[in-house]
DNA sequence: CTGTATCCATGGCGATACTG
DNA sequence: CAGTATCGCCATGGATACAG
């Protein structure tokens, strides 16, 4: 909105992208999000009227375009929009060097489960329906309980026990599970040190790593501690 | 300052580096300046109240470190401040692709030459004192006449006439000599069009395009038009 | 030269409710 | 499902003046 009055490339760049949420939305259009509601569900603190706004202003400065008319609208990103892919990535990368440490805030399990969900490689998964159980321990609210269910190439989400035969449960704390989701530990780490069970037959529980893996970010190296 | 709520890297970069200005003191940082007033000329629209919250911002979240006591006070970049380099050049090469239309707010005589200035491959110019004049044509106000002087392996810029004798006289809008130091448009492109003229021996003419250059984001690959 | 102190207006953004 | 409407706070940051 308001120019920084300079014709340096990175600001003019930032004039379009330092607003507030404005990254964390191109970075769910780059994960895949095409529909408001989906977009929503990957920056759930951020309100509706500002996500509108957002999202406009984006189609504005020709990052996105928006196809459909009535009631189904669905967000694309342009060429423009899909070339911050290399700076979206290099954001993450440094974050996760350099801000590893996570607030009670940041930890948000609807977040971490869906993110799971969308990321989850399919294709290592067995033909067959298969059912992951997550419990989260250290709180009894809802969001405390969830089941993946990966069947006919699609990963789907429940918040409530969908009643299918369970093939493994993976417990841990909220905290144990994020850092391990983000790759701050290793699956081995984790395991051996006690902040994360799996519950399953001696073969799935092998499997286990291979079917959930990491994020995408995880690979990144870390600074060395010590 | 205020959390996303988010335990996703990008979230947490953008927490340390979303608010105005953060980007491009980083930028400031990261091309060699280290002293306050000096980081001001290259963010010269910014309250001198801002940037001393920004840095003392930035020295909290570990990316620079300031050193020495009494008025006298050196900033420098951590190794996590010195990695978002790639994440500026990024942005720089982003913005100059698909940002490409400048306003008149965004054009600036102090800033264009104090940039052509920190950047000029001295070691390219002659050995004995060198002066190249710049004529912003299209206002009369101040900052529309500059000496650019390279003598002693070191670059001075003056505003007013330094007398010495003057090697070459550079000629051109304010906005012709952005598009071009962007590289927005090459020197031969430029000359031919008649944007920019240079008025010297025909030895030197030929020196200019090498001894000034464009910066150092100008070879980033323009978008096709047409 | 290197900042700090203070003031103030703006509008960004969060919250909530509501509509086609 | 896909947004809009409205409200109001308070923090951001711009401007100016001043201090060590």
């Amino acid at each position: 909105m308001s120019s920084y009055g300079q014709f340096c490339p990175v600001a003019k760049a930032m004039e379009v992208l330092d607003e507030r949420w404005t990254l964390l939305v191109l970075r769910e259009l780059l994960l895949g999000s095409t529909h408001f509601n989906e977009l929503r569900r990957g920056v759930p603190k951020m309100s509706p009227a500002l996500l509108s706004k957002r999202l406009k202003s984006l189609e504005r400065y020709g990052l996105l375009t928006r196809e459909g008319t009535q009631g189904q609208t669905m967000y694309q990103l342009t060429d423009a929009g899909r070339e911050l892919a290399p700076v979206i990535d290099g954001l993450g990368a440094w974050g996760l060097r350099w801000i590893g440490d996570l607030g009670e805030t940041d930890l948000d399990p609807h977040l971490l489960m869906w993110d799971i969900r969308r990321t989850v490689p399919i294709d290592r998964w067995p033909r067959r329906r298969t059912v992951v159980s997550f419990e989260l321990q250290g709180f009894r609210s809802v969001g405390s309980h969830w089941w993946l269910v990966v069947a006919d190439g699609e990963a789907d989400l429940c918040d409530v026990d969908p009643g299918y035969e369970v093939t493994a449960v993976v417990t841990g704390s909220l905290r144990a599970l994020t850092r391990l989701w983000r790759g701050d530990v290793s699956w081995p780490q984790a395991v051996r040190g006690g902040d994360v069970a799996i519950s399953a037959n001696s073969f799935v529980t092998r499997q286990i790593p291979v079917w959930l893996g990491q994020s995408r970010l995880a690979s990144t190296p870390r600074v060395q501690v010590g």
